[in-house]
DNA sequence: GGAATATATGAACAAGTATTCAGATATAAT
DNA sequence: ATTATATCTGAATACTTGTTCATATATTCC
């Protein structure tokens, strides 16, 4: 208790551990070379090296931002032969996605 | 025209300009301190002082945080004598951070 | 006017991050 | 077994970012 506990309450302000993980999850979201990759698995899975291919990114920049999304559990994998193909791993995802498409194209 | 074209139609990859627009959207709900100003804003305007002292955050950090949301339009102002009172500007950024939190929450 | 208060600003620094490079691992093909 | 292909990994590096510190601006009060 102190002199803002009241207004704390009120505001119900985000506590620190999930403010953490908050901006964990929209970090993924905030750089262009994983949003270009993300954007190309909202409807398709799809391999390491087509997914390189088509974000123009090489294939190891791929591979480091693939782990950080699997980290997250924002894609899932698939193994196929020595092949690994990735794909959104919720509807969540999508959904974020598009909201904040949605907000850059209009208004 | 290129090998990929088909493939970049079909799964309608964002292009570099927009991938730069929306993480620079996201990069606004990256941060801890960020959210933390963002929840506190949620439901009431509040000045700058309060801002800092709710958050912990130091008043020039409040400052310079607050003025990247607003470069953002994500927040907006109000002055009042002396102070500055700051509120969410659109309900985009609500849904936004709801929807974010719904998924560390739950799923 | 001058002091006090609220906010903003720019430079500096530490910490974090995206990419590259070189090389490792795993699977398939010959 | 050897070679080729797909992906992964760790270290190094360039770049970005959040905070602090010192100071500036703006407004109110005396």
């Amino acid at each position: 208790m102190n002199k803002y506990s009241d207004i704390i309450r009120e505001v119900d302000i985000l506590d620190e551990q999930h403010a953490q993980l908050l901006a964990e999850l929209f970090s993924a979201f905030s750089d262009p070379s994983r949003l270009r990759i993300i954007s190309a698995l909202k409807d398709l899975e799809m391999n390491v090296g087509t997914i390189s291919e088509i974000t123009g990114l090489s294939e190891s920049a791929t591979s480091h931002q693939l782990r950080g999304l699997r980290q997250l559990r924002l894609v899932r994998t698939r193994k196929e032969g020595r092949q690994v193909f990735y794909s959104l791993d919720d509807e969540h995802v999508k959904v974020l996605y598009d909201l904040g498409l949605n907000h850059i194209l209009h208004g």
